[in-house]
DNA sequence: CGGTAGATTTCGTGA
DNA sequence: TCACGAAGTCTACCG
C-alpha cells in the first residue's frame, strides 16, 4: 500500500464529471489497483476514487488511473503540486472479515425455528426457486397452507415489492396450483413497508435476533 | 488526519458483530472523527470503520471508538500489537467537490425540454406531490392527457415499480379524476425494466444527456 | 459479462 | 430526528 500526502488537484471523468480543486489530501493506492483520494473530513467516503481493475500510470507530478467502463473509459487524473509524504508498506495478506448478524444468519436462525414467522409454521425449503429469483423460506402454516417468507434485516417498500413479485410468479405458475400467501420477517420493518404490505395482503413479523439466538427471553408481556 | 500502519486486531459490535484477526493494516483517523481500517486489498471499502460523530479513546495499544446508535452503542475496538508508522498531517479544509451528470441534472434538462420524453409534452410541474412521494415531472401530452414522468440515470425494475406505485396512487386519488399514464425516461433502461414497463403499460424513453445539453446532435438516422 | 440482491450500505434532503 | 431516495453506490453471487 502506498500513501501519498500531497497538495493535488483531481479530475474524474466517467459516469459523471467531477473536479477537486487543489488542496491537501491523502492518496491511497492499494496493491489490488484501488485508488482513493481522501480529505481530512467527509467521513467514510473518499472524495474521489477508482475501484479495481485499474491501470495506473505515473509521470512527473501526474498520476492517471484508467478503467474500462463498457464502451467508454473511466479516468482519474491526479495532478500533484507538492508532496509532503510518500511512503509504501508491504502489508501482505490481511485475514478476511468474520461477520455475524447479517441477513444470512437471520435466514439460518429462522430456517431452524420457522415458528417465529407464524404459528405452526414448518419449513419446506430454503431458497425456494421461482423463475425470477429464490424465496427465502417456503413454509406451510398451521392449516397446511403455503407461505412464502421474505427475510430482511431492515424491511423497506422494496422488500414488499420483491415478495409481491414472487407471489405473483407463484400464482402464475401452472405447475403450482395451490394458493400461497406471503410473510415479511425482519428485525426492523419501516412504517411505509408495513402499510404497503397490509395493502398487498402480506403479513409482517418483527423478529429479535438476540431472542432467536437464545441470548434473550422473548418479551411476552411488554406492558405487564 | 492520522495514519497508523500497524499490526492490529479489530472488533466491531453494533448493528452486527465482526472480527478482524491480527494483521498488518492502515488505520485512518480523520479530524471529523471518522475511523477506517483498510487492508492492502479489498478495494474501495474499509474492512472496518465508524462514521462520525464518534468518541475516540486511546490507551496503551488500544483505540476504542464509540458512537450512540439509538438505544444501543456501536463500538470499534482496535488492539494494536505493533506500530510500523504513526504520522499526523494537518490538511485544512479541502475544497468541495463539484458534480454534474447525476439524476438532478437530467431532471433539470428534461424539465426544460419535456418534448424529449414524448411528442408534444408540456411540463405542468416538477416534483408533483402524491401521498407516497413526488412524481419527477407531471406533464400533458399532445392530446392534453396527463403523463407522470419518472427520471432515472439507470432504470431498473425498481424504477418501474416506483412509477407504477405513483400511477396507482394517482388513480386512487378522488381529487384527481382524469386518467394519467406513465413514462420512464432514463439514460439507460435495463432490459428487464423495459419488459416489466411494457407489461405495466408504461412507455420507455432513453435520453442522451449530451444531446440534452446541446453538445451533440440527435441521431435522427441510426440506420441511414 | 450482465443482472439481482445485500450492505455496519453511506449520504443527502425534506418533513 | 426520522424516513425516504440516490449513489460514480460497492460487492458478492448466479447465470
Amino acid at each position: 500500500m502506498r500513501l501519498i500526502v500531497a497538495r493535488c488537484e483531481v479530475r474524474y471523468t466517467g459516469r459523471l464529471t467531477a473536479l477537486l480543486p487543489e488542496a491537501l489530501r491523502l492518496v491511497m493506492i492499494k496493491s489490488d489497483g484501488s485508488v482513493m483520494v481522501h480529505a481530512d473530513t467527509g467521513g467514510f467516503k473518499p472524495q474521489n476514487w477508482m475501484t479495481p481493475p485499474t491501470a495506473i500510470e505515473e509521470s512527473d507530478g501526474l498520476i492517471v488511473v484508467r478503467k474500462h467502463a463498457g464502451s467508454t473509459e473511466d479516468r482519474l487524473d491526479i495532478r500533484i503540486a507538492e508532496v509532503l509524504s510518500d511512503v509504501s508498506h508491504d502489508m501482505g495478506e490481511a485475514a478476511a472479515l468474520e461477520k455475524e448478524g447479517v441477513e444470512r444468519e437471520l435466514q439460518e436462525l429462522l430456517a431452524d425455528a420457522p415458528e417465529w414467522c407464524g404459528e405452526g409454521f414448518r419449513l419446506v425449503k430454503r431458497e425456494w426457486a421461482t423463475d425470477i429469483g429464490p424465496v427465502d423460506l417456503m413454509c406451510r402454516d398451521g392449516d397446511d397452507g403455503w407461505v412464502a417468507v421474505e427475510i430482511k434485516r431492515v424491511a423497506t417498500i422494496d422488500a414488499v415489492e420483491q415478495l409481491a413479485r414472487y407471489l405473483e410468479r407463484i400464482a402464475a405458475d401452472p405447475s403450482f396450483t395451490e394458493s400461497c400467501r406471503g410473510v415479511l420477517a425482519a428485525q426492523q420493518i419501516k412504517p411505509q413497508a408495513r402499510t404497503l404490505a397490509e395493502a398487498r395482503g402480506i403479513d409482517c413479523v418483527e423478529v429479535d435476533i438476540a431472542v432467536l439466538r437464545g441470548e434473550r427471553e422473548p418479551e411476552l408481556t411488554l406492558f405487564a
